[in-house]
DNA sequence: CTCCAGGCGCCTT
DNA sequence: AAGGCGCATGGA
């Protein structure tokens, strides 16, 4: 059965935490719902009592991308409760019960977080912004949307010149970008072959690429392969990190990096989602 | 004006 | 191993 609208029975699903989270840069919110690009359709999301309610631009028969790009079949209860008993969890499951990890396409999460380094969340979204109304194949949309677009493909990237990407705001991250693309496109980085690898031998994969360091990758790894224990340490992660686990000494690389493998257990980056959006979000500490 | 933002690469100790 | 610096850009 075709439709373009379609109700999906949900329970502890906070959409707004989780759409504005930073994992994703291109949902933005309009009057009481989000607006997306999902691979290639224009996607609103209405979040209700105990349900999301998708309306698509074109009819759907089948809705599993949608289902699978918010994971709607993860039993949550099950992963927070194989989170650390402690304060801080404790504060941060509290403070946004409901916060969920998508699953996205590994070319646009791995090209918008190498966009992301020293870059506020705003501005990844600004940058993306540019980089789709450019570069990004034309997607169906209500006609009172204005023109709306794919996340650029990889090819479509490596075939531009360094400046048209400069000129979308990334600065110096435009040869890295485009170094990615043409990776991509030349067959040399096969994304898709990276869902079938251990852990340590998709991240190693990841880190060649110029431009991928170890957060990077990892957040690739959480966000579009779904690896349980990836765990992307940004400065905020790193704050949460050194004021609530280690508030005597700054811990050394070494020992920091056994913590965050061991401690928070085997869906350690889904805790981290949580430490990440608490300190991003919590009220200012009074000192 | 300075400082810094979901870092990385390269260069020093 | 660990720290400093530059890299574009824009906002506070």
């Amino acid at each position: 059965m075709n439709a373009n609208e379609r109700v999906f029975p949900v329970r502890n699903y906070d959409l707004s935490a989780t759409l504005s989270s930073g994992q994703a840069f291109r949902w933005r919110h309009h009057d009481d719902s989000w607006v997306g690009v999902i691979g290639s359709r224009w996607v609103r999301l209405q979040a209700t009592n105990a349900s999301i309610i998708a309306q698509t631009a074109e009819p759907v028969g089948d809705w599993r991308w949608l289902n699978h790009y918010l994971q709607l079949d993860l039993d949550l209860d099950a992963v927070l409760s194989t989170f650390p008993n402690d304060d801080p969890m404790r504060s941060a499951v509290g403070h946004s019960r409901g916060l969920r990890l998508l699953r996205q396409d590994p070319w646009e999460c791995l090209a918008s977080f190498i966009l992301s380094s020293t870059k506020q969340i705003v501005q990844i979204q600004q940058i993306v912004t540019l980089l789709c109304s450019r570069f990004g194949d034309p997607v169906d949309a209500p006609p009172d949307r204005g023109l709306v677009n794919a996340f650029p493909l990889a090819a479509r990237i490596a075939a531009l010149p360094e400046s048209d990407l400069r000129a979308c705001k990334m600065g110096f991250r435009a040869p890295y970008l485009l170094a990615a693309a043409r990776l991509v496109a030349d067959g040399k980085l096969n994304l898709a072959a990276l869902e079938k690898l251990p852990l340590p031998e998709a991240r190693e994969e990841l880190l060649q690429i110029p431009g991928v360091g170890r957060k990077i990758a990892d957040c690739v790894l959480l966000f579009a392969y779904g690896f349980p224990t990836a765990f992307p340490v940004d400065v905020w992660v790193m704050k949460a990190l050194c004021e609530l686990y280690f508030p005597k000494r700054r811990p050394t690389r070494q020992r920091l990096e056994r913590f965050t493998e061991t401690y928070f257990g085997p869906h350690a980056g889904y805790a981290q989602q949580y430490l990440f959006h608490y300190m991003r979000t919590r009220p200012v500490p009074r000192p």
